[in-house]
RNA sequence: GGACAGGUGGCCGAGUGGUUUAAGGCAGCGGUCUUGAAAACCGCCGUGCCCGGAAGGGUACCGUGAGUUCGAAUCUCACCCUGUCCGCCA
């Protein structure tokens, strides 16, 4: 959501900015609703103001037992009525207009953010680790775990339908152990709070985050209006919704693991064998609100944070950064994390983090303040996956494969696998 | 799911149609007094939007939305949420 004054303070540079999305100018056609919005509520309040004088006297005439003066007053308020009504009428519908117009646009790219319309212009910032030299044709994930037994496809298909799938014994495990050394490694080193929150929200949230109005096609909808979240980010944002935080209290840091449900509606015919693409999945969640000044900064960290992992668990990756035409609609600024799968012989996105300076906050309503001060400021908002598990899964299998199809399990997760060392077909 | 009771500012809490411009208290901020502090006393103390260079003025907001009325925190309707009891349940 964006500021309406500042569009209006300098409607090229918005228009420049939102250009670098690939969008055609907008603030001309802003300011016109916002020029009316604005002469509608001048006469809406002058209207009003009168309207409640004539009424206060009306009260007074009336405390004064003077009923034919009140009469008269009375008479002459009714007729403001209709067009009391009327000035309201119209000065919601500019209000709302213009409301509708801004959520729909998408947030201001950073300075900083290279021009490109798709991820062909995005930069490789820094690679990690060296890609394993293989004695023998790595296999991709989905062969792998097929030929353990332990990744079935057409149980879930069975069960639910494409895109979903089952695993099975110590592949099961494995996907655990995954997540839960990812959160102890957020919450014990980079001091994230670990959060359990809904995985089904309300209109409102889905809102916040900017999952609506644009976007609903994308998540699956309870018959009861619930909307089943597509990233705990939703949840764990929207939790500074409508609050005014003391800045003393910030920076929040929040991590969730949580499954995630996607429609996958544009994605028909994409990554459809295997699990690179499911319609639901696990994901450790980083979110982090922060004071306006702090959030370049807590990007790097968050940032810095996810790659641990992968550093810990030694998997190669590279960081890229997203130019302006690649990013979500609420980032200014995206870092993708890349992994490594030598199965597929490319680097594949395992975490997005990404800074949505105030976008999200203006929509959430999510101020802060320093107590004692006058005025509120709206906080920055940024999310990461700290990683996506089941992609992670996927590079743990694909990495550390052996020639006999079994999997060595890296040394960070030995505590969360109960010592188990290797993964091998079942008996 | 059923019955009842509720939802008022950062917090507590009064307010059942017209000086409510939402009482009072707590917390917070400033001041007087004091060597300093406490106490006491005095003052300030919500969030948007609109107009204005500013000073200031206007308007909206008492869970949400609609309605009645010249006028609504107050009356009506619907919905949401909370509490208590009952039922059901991991």
């Amino acid at each position: 959501m964006h500021d309406i004054k500042i569009i209006r303070e300098n409607p090229a540079a918005f228009d420049a900015a939102i250009a670098r999305r690939g969008l055609s100018p907008l603030a001309e056609s802003l300011i016109a609703l916002d020029a009316k919005r604005r002469a509608a509520q001048a006469e809406f309040d002058a209207t009003q103001g009168k309207r409640n004088t004539l009424s206060k006297e009306i009260g007074a005439a009336k405390a004064k037992k003077d009923e034919a003066r009140a009469n008269a007053l009375m008479a002459e308020v009714g007729e403001l009525k209709d067009r009391l009504s009327a000035l309201e009428a119209e000065q919601k519908q500019h209000e709302v207009a213009l409301a509708d117009a801004l959520s729909l646009i998408p947030n201001l790219p950073a300075a900083d953010v290279p021009d490109g319309l798709d991820e062909n212009a995005n930069q490789e910032l820094r690679r990690h680790g060296t890609p394993r030299a293989f004695a023998f044709k790595p296999k991709e994930h989905f062969d792998l775990g097929e030929g353990l037994g332990l990744m079935d496809f057409e149980a879930g298909i069975k069960l639910a339908g494409a895109r979903f799938t089952v695993m099975r014994g110590q592949l099961a495990r494995l996907s655990r152990a995954l997540g839960q050394f990812m959160l102890d490694l957020h919450t014990t080193e980079f001091g994230y709070s670990e959060t359990i929150v809904p995985l089904l929200v309300n209109d409102d949230t889905a809102f916040g985050t900017g999952q609506l109005p644009k976007f609903g096609d994308d998540l699956f909808r309870t018959t009861t209006g619930y909307w089943m979240i597509p990233t705990a980010e939703v949840p764990l944002t929207n939790l500074a919704r409508d609050v005014i935080i003391d800045e003393s209290q910030l920076p929040w840091r929040l991590t969730a693991l949580t499954p995630c449900f996607r429609s996958e509606a544009g994605a028909a015919g994409r990554d459809t064998r295997g699990m690179i693409r499911q319609h639901q999945f696990e994901k450790v969640e980083l979110v982090s609100i922060t004071r306006p000044e702090d959030s370049e900064a807590e990007h790097e960290r968050m940032t810095a944070a996810a790659e641990t992992v992968l550093k810990r668990l030694d998997l190669p990756f590279r960081t890229m950064l997203l130019c302006a035409g690649d990013m979500g609609g609420a980032a200014r600024k995206t870092y993708d994390i890349e992994v490594w799968l030598p199965g597929q012989d490319r680097y594949r996105e395992i975490s997005s983090c990404s800074n949505c300076g105030d976008w999200q906050a203006r929509r959430m309503n999510a101020r802060c303040r320093v107590p004692g001060e006058k005025g509120t400021r709206f906080v920055h908002t940024l999310n990461g996956s700290g990683l996506a598990v089941g992609r992670t899964l996927i590079a743990v299998l694909e990495n550390y494969q052996q020639e006999d199809g079994s999997i060595a399990v890296p040394d960070a997760l030995l505590p969360y696998t109960g010592g188990l060392k290797k993964i091998e077909k079942a008996a």
